[in-house]
DNA sequence: CGAATATGTCAACACCATTGACACGAGAAG
DNA sequence: CTTCTCGTGTCAATGGTGTTGACATATTCG
């Protein structure tokens, strides 16, 4: 690091404006970011052009952030806060949730090559730790036992994020790699060997790659019918096998 | 690039061995982007590096790979050369879905820091084809209509590398990662106040992140019991909605 | 007002992917 | 066997990257 200490936001005290006059935060830095990588690709996401949409020297990003890993932290979990934006609970546990992961994939979608780079990561700041909050909640008022607690909210969350890196990554392609993908289907598929590929052979006029719809409305649903079941189990018998996915 | 042309593997007819007397190609140079990435992880993937490792000038990589990305689609495609070495059809087409998600799975997560990289890109590379044309063999064979193969691929195919991408997130997570990630779950959570985190607080003490297993089995069975249930309807009524997670 | 120090800046380091020019030797042609 | 071709490995160079230590300065606190 080019400093040991990293101020947190909260105890900022000195607002010090940049050469050119602007004044740095947590908060607009992350903006920058996102708004950098939405427009120009994640290849884009470097320390000094984000220094440069800043209107910034570059290593000032590090009196806000560790490094690049901490940066890309934070922006998972400015995703998290504008899913959970608003939010509040029905009463109803699976629409409460059912709503809560419709969320979370829909606010990594509108930004879908932040998804690809940070969905799988545990990011241990605040917005997470809301969502946890909102999640177990919604358990606990379901009636679920705190002992499965951990685990349910551990597989919905994994179904929500693994959903959202797939679908993001359809989404993030650069054009280039898209009509790749498109070409593949389109192209060399009808001119595949019957012999060695019968069944492509046979039906390729009919295979498109599949990209309009998401899979995970579907997948919830699975899961939350999942969830039912076993809580309508939880009456009789005592612990069975806790359904993860 | 340093060199327009990259001459496909199977035309290659010299091969001349480099000054460290290693003879180069396709093959021994995926094997050895795998290892070095298994050992030191992903970010150790550079092209220097892959040089060093394979005995060779770095630039020498360019005559056998577009750049990095190419070089990134081919350890997917061996990922998926791997899955499919040894499969043969049981007859039984749900038995054959199973084991076929099951393999894809396992492949990429005995090989976490690539899946990770690379589980998200259609590579278009031969052995993604032979996937493509082995489910497509398993759907027809299994008797549903050719109109829907293209969808019932594409959801099956999303749904075991999302999976795969995501348990893969967990294992190649570096050691301190890791350890951040169980510090977050054991040590801050039990300290959050009450107030402000009531449903955490009161459940603190049970909450331990969930990493031993993955729901990737509990998902996929989900998603074939929906299979078979529109199998049966197919003789019925005509089309209605498709399952697509 | 004066001092302390948080914060922005600068220059430098080591690394990265990619490229064009070049040399050499393997394989084809005779 | 000799000769020629050109595929392939090497070198050097370019413009990028994250990160750091030293420094300057203006903001806040006493």
């Amino acid at each position: 690091m080019a400093q040991r200490v990293v101020v947190p936001e909260p105890e900022r005290r000195r607002r010090r404006p940049t050469k050119q006059g602007v004044v740095l935060s947590e908060q607009l830095i992350v903006e920058t970011a996102i708004r950098l990588v939405g427009q120009q690709g994640a290849a884009a996401l470097s320390v000094r052009r984000l220094g440069l949409a800043l209107g910034a020297d570059p290593s000032a990003v590090y009196r806000y952030f560790r490094g690049t890993d901490d940066l890309l932290l934070a922006l998972a979990d400015e995703m998290v806060r504008r899913a959970l934006d608003g939010w509040a609970s029905s009463g109803q546990w699976r629409t409460d949730l059912r709503d809560l992961g419709m969320r979370m994939h829909a606010a990594y979608l509108s930004h879908p090559q932040v998804a690809l780079l940070a969905a799988h990561r545990t990011t241990g700041r605040v917005h997470e730790t809301r969502a946890v909050e909102a999640i177990i909640g919604v358990l606990r008022a379901a009636g679920f036992p705190d002992t499965d607690l951990a685990r349910i909210h551990g597989s919905f969350a994994d179904l929500g994020l693994a959903f959202a890196a797939l679908d993001a990554a359809a989404l993030a392609l650069p054009p280039a790699a898209a009509e790749a993908d498109r070409t593949a289907w389109r192209d060399t598929y009808p001119r595949l060997d019957a012999q060695t590929h019968p069944n492509i052979a046979a039906t390729a006029h009919l295979l498109t790659r599949e990209t309009s719809r998401s899979a995970f409305p579907f997948a919830l649903d699975l899961f939350l019918d999942a969830l039912v079941a076993r809580l309508s189990l939880q009456q009789g018998p005592p612990t069975t096998s806790v359904p993860t996915g």
